[in-house]
DNA sequence: ATGACGACAAACTGTCGA
C-alpha cells in the first residue's frame, strides 16, 4: 500500500497534473494541501473515474485540504477545533485501516509578523486536539505541509536561515511536541542522515540549484512505522510535465506492507 | 542574492506563498 502527502498549490491550476501523478503512482491514500478551492469545486466524478473516493475541507482562494483514497472514507473531523479563524487546514478520516489526518499548517510569514505567534498557537491547538484523541495502539498517520524545517538536515542553509521563519527554535519545539504524542517522521526514520527537500521556491532557479526545505512530512505511529518498506520524495513531479506546471512542493510517499 | 515564479481574486495590480 502506498500513502502520500502533497501540497498541490491550487487544485484548479493543478488538477490535470494531479491526475497525471495519480495515474503514474496509483497511491492508495493521499493527503492534499493548498487546494485554494471550496469542496464544490473538487471534480468528484473525475476522481471517481480514477478509482478514488474523496473527502474535502475547503474554502475559497486559500488553504484547503483533502484526502483521496482508493478505499472507502469515513470522515472524522473537518477543521482544527478552536482554530476556525485560521482557515481550512485539517481533515481527519478513517480509510484503509488508518486514522489518517492531513494538515496545512500556517506559514507564519515572518517572525515579526502577527501570523507568527498565531502559527505557534495553531500548533499548540493541533497537539492538544491530537493528544486528546489518539489511541496508543492506533495505526495513525499525520501528514501534510508543516511549514517547519525540523533540523539543520532539513534546510539548504541552516547557518543563514536559523532563527528565521520555518527555522526557529519555537517552531522546532512545536514539531517535536507532535512527535512526543507518539509519531515518528517516516522519512527521517529510514534515512537518518539524508538531505532531501520537499519544497523549492519557484524563483531563483531554486529547484535546479537544490535550494529547498524539507517541510512536508508523513508522521506515523509505531503500528504504521513497523510496516514501512520505503519512503521517498517524488522529486520528479516537482518538474514540468507535458507542458503542465508543477507545484512548488513534491509529493512524499511511503510504501507500507501488510 | 529577496528579484527572478505562480495562483488567486479581482481587476489588468495586489496579496500570498516559504
Amino acid at each position: 500500500m502506498l500513502i502520500a502527502t502533497w501540497n498541490i498549490n491550487g487544485l484548479g491550476a493543478r488538477f490535470e497534473f494531479l491526475v497525471y501523478w495519480l495515474k503514474a503512482r496509483r497511491p492508495d491514500v493521499v493527503g492534499l494541501q493548498e487546494l485554494k478551492a471550496t469542496a464544490d469545486n473538487v471534480p468528484i466524478p473525475a476522481l471517481e473515474d480514477l478509482g478514488y473516493h474523496a473527502a474535502v475541507c475547503g474554502q475559497k482562494a486559500w488553504n484547503g485540504v483533502a484526502v483521496l483514497s482508493r478505499h472507502p472514507i469515513e470522515e472524522v473531523q473537518s477543521g482544527l477545533p478552536g482554530e476556525e479563524e485560521a482557515g481550512a487546514r485539517l481533515l481527519r478520516v478513517k480509510t484503509a485501516g488508518l486514522d489518517f489526518t492531513t494538515v496545512y499548517c500556517p506559514n507564519g510569514k515572518d517572525i515579526d509578523h502577527l501570523d507568527y505567534p498565531r502559527k505557534l498557537a495553531w500548533f499548540d491547538s493541533l497537539r492538544d486536539y491530537l493528544g486528546g484523541s489518539l489511541g496508543a495502539d492506533e495505526s495513525a498517520v499525520l501528514c501534510g505541509d508543516f511549514n517547519i524545517a525540523p533540523t539543520r538536515l532539513d534546510t539548504h542553509d541552516e547557518d543563514r536561515l536559523a532563527g528565521g521563519i520555518h527555522h526557529t527554535e519555537a517552531e522546532r519545539e512545536r514539531f517535536r511536541a507532535l512527535l512526543d504524542l507518539g509519531f515518528v517522521d517516516l522519512f527521517r526514520e529510514l534515512h537518518p542522515e539524508t538531505v532531501k527537500f520537499s519544497w523549492w521556491d519557484y524563483r531563483f532557479g531554486a529547484f535546479h540549484r537544490n535550494l529547498g526545505l524539507r517541510i512536508d512530512f508523513l508522521l506515523a505511529t509505531e503500528a504504521v512505522r513497523e510496516r514501512v518498506q520505503e519512503v521517498e520524495t517524488d522529486r520528479d513531479y516537482r518538474k514540468k510535465k507535458e507542458g503542465l506546471i508543477a507545484s512548488d512542493h513534491a509529493p512524499v510517499m511511503a510504501r507500507l506492507g501488510a
